[in-house]
DNA sequence: CGGTATCCACTACGATACTG
DNA sequence: CAGTATCGTAGTGGATACCG
């Protein structure tokens, strides 16, 4: 790696920098809006802080990254990689439906669940709502606090009123926030299964986003098929 | 490498794959129609025969290349990676203009000129249009021959009459394929020359075609413009 | 919080040669 | 033409500890 490819090619030129282990999910987690050192870790756990160190150097260098007051911020370049990188992901949805439990981690999830929540879908004022992955011992239950528009997301009991909670397998959960599968569907294979009065049940499945893959997935397929 | 992302994101499970030096310079040779093993080697010249077979078994396990009778070919998965590809070469077009010597081969301009060249804007009968880079020894000329539909690029001299000569520096010529500079405006700035009767000078520029990426990129700003 | 430093195992890759 | 075989090394990247 770090060698050229010896090609004139734009692609060819667009790899040797792209093509870097871990690289692109960087630039997807500032894409998604992460600017700090330790949010972008959250975002990439498994990278060594060391190696993500290097990675934001080497995309500052190449000017796709801007550095400043301990914020990473893409720049116009950075930014004008949201086209390629929705289309990877994309297609990653589309061909790639299968994965590892290595895969999964109710962290990881959890964290992209806090930041596609549409708040504006939620009732006003303060509402929490639990999550339990039923298959796990550790990281088992979560909480989803929404107030004033913001969003929490933590693995302790807040000591809020819970509205509602939510149980499936980790597994399950995290296709439904992909977007393979949909919460109605889910729920009448009873692989999720929603705890709340009659009325709050029905809204739920709004209260979560899903993946912005997901929606782009969808707005393709319409397209295509007219 | 080879080595998972742990991460349900589709992105990162497109990137396990497409993440692998040179993997993705192969997709696109095969998208733009290679498909026999010394044909793709000609696209990726640097590439050992032994990575690109190792490569290409890669890329018939995740199901995104067929292999059948000496034939590599995309599967319906490959082929969806069209867009995906193009955006990222877009993307390499736009922002990565710079390209060192060690990316300039003469070899490979007349390989992608050849595969590009619209035959229907040529001529009827035999028509062979001499290449001279004027600023190599070793494979300065070069001789591209029209006829039937059929083209042919060779850097030794077929024996047929030469209809026009187009000098220039392989840098000059490398950009203006690449379609970062135009015919018209290599030629006023005489980077470009081209020696043939005038009205048979004229027509020259159309007889080469450009980049695949030169036109998406036109399109896309063309779009974006207006 | 926001990184750097150091070390080491591993292996991917490139080069070259060779085979059916 | 279509690949395998072999081998050495450069360098990645994971782990852990540490610093300002």
């Amino acid at each position: 790696m770090a060698t050229s490819y010896g090609q004139f090619c734009p692609l060819a030129k667009a790899m040797e920098i792209l093509d870097e282990r871990w690289t692109v999910l960087i630039v997807r987690e500032l894409l998604l809006g992460s600017t700090r050192f330790n949010e972008l870790r959250r975002g990439v756990p498994r990278m060594s802080p060391a190696l993500l160190s290097k990675r934001l150097q080497a995309l500052e260098r190449h000017g796709i990254v801007d550095h400043e007051d301990g914020h990473y911020r893409l720049t116009a370049c950075g930014r004008d990689l949201h086209t390629a990188v929705m289309s990877l992901g994309v297609w990653g949805l589309r061909w790639i439906e299968d994965f590892g439990d290595e895969d999964l981690d109710p962290h990881l999830l959890m964290w992209d669940v806090r930041r596609t929540v549409p708040t504006a879908s939620w009732p006003p004022g303060r509402t929490c709502v639990a999550v339990e992955f039923t298959d796990l011992q550790r990281a088992r239950r979560w909480w989803l606090v929404v107030a004033g528009g913001q969003v929490d997301a933590c693995d302790y009991d807040p000591g809020y009123e819970v509205t509602a909670t939510v149980r499936a397998t980790l597994r399950t959960l995290t296709h439904v926030w992909r977007g393979d599968v949909s919460w109605e569907r889910a729920m009448r294979a009873r692989q999720v299964e929603i705890e709340a009065p009659r009325d709050v049940r029905r809204d739920v499945p709004d209260w979560f986003g899903r993946s912005m893959l997901a929606d782009a997935l969808a707005a393709q397929t319409a397209v295509s098929a007219g």
